[in-house]
DNA sequence: CTGTGTGCAAACTCTTTGCATAAGT
DNA sequence: ACTTATGCAAAGAGTTTGCACACAG
């Protein structure tokens, strides 16, 4: 149960974010960034948070996902369907999608080659390339 | 307002996959198989019936598009956020997002070339390997 | 103190479902 | 006729919002 990211690491990242360490973020914060890459939705750290007891409300849960997304804490994750996933490597990666039971894991970009970037239309440049790798399990 | 796939064409489609060819999924093959590769969401063919004077339900939209989902004469697009998008181009390919307005477009197979694939982990296989670019308005 | 953040519950959007009716073969 | 599809309205999931109260600086 030892965080690997100290309150005080995250007060800081919240602070040069131009966040306010509340309590909420900050225990929020060290879910997200104590244990390494994560990959959750909403009512995942939601749950997660309460499970540590954590009380905070799941609109505080979302409040805080979207402002950490824009204070470039956090990258959403595109995938098809309701759920929103919230990524905590924000570095440029592609992901694994598992189909079968939906989970999500970074590619190590040693093993992926890079994408040779298409032409962007006129007047438009590239703002990220999302790759999701979607696999099934193999037949026998 | 000539479609450019006849309802035969689509009756005899729906037919070879399986699918009673109603007058509901006709019309809706026509408008989706008629013009070229579309980007579509339930909704906007929903709204674009109407105005055809095809009446027929959102559920019955939502139904359709995933039985030719289900029959590979469609394919979803894995677009972060609440709306699913179909897309009639059920070949391999990429798409260019637009940030601003949520508009998809197909990248020409030509000018991006394959990306190279990273290895499965164990056991798995890759089933299909989604590449959305997103751009955004290039600045003055 | 002063302003921002939080919690709660209600609202909202998109999508799915259940069941009676209609249409296809 | 027999089966499958459709329409409607209601339910469901995920997410957002409005407002009173609480907390951080």
């Amino acid at each position: 149960m030892t965080a690997s990211v100290s309150e005080e690491t995250i007060s800081e990242r919240l602070k040069a974010a131009g966040l306010r360490p509340t309590r909420q973020r900050l225990a929020l914060g060290v879910l997200l960034f104590g244990p390494g890459d994560r990959h959750l939705t909403a009512e995942m750290l939601h749950d997660e948070a309460l499970r540590e007891n954590i009380p905070v409300s799941l609109a505080t849960v979302y409040n805080t996902l979207h402002q950490f997304t824009e204070a470039g804490l956090l990258r959403e994750v595109a995938i098809e369907g309701s759920k929103t996933y919230f990524d905590t490597n924000t570095s440029d990666h592609h992901h694994f999608y598992f189909e079968h039971d939906g989970a999500l894991m970074d590619i190590n970009c040693t093993d992926s080659p890079v994408l040779s970037v298409p032409l962007p239309p006129e007047g438009m440049e590239i703002s990220r390339i999302d790759v999701l790798v979607r696999l099934a399990r193999k037949k026998s």
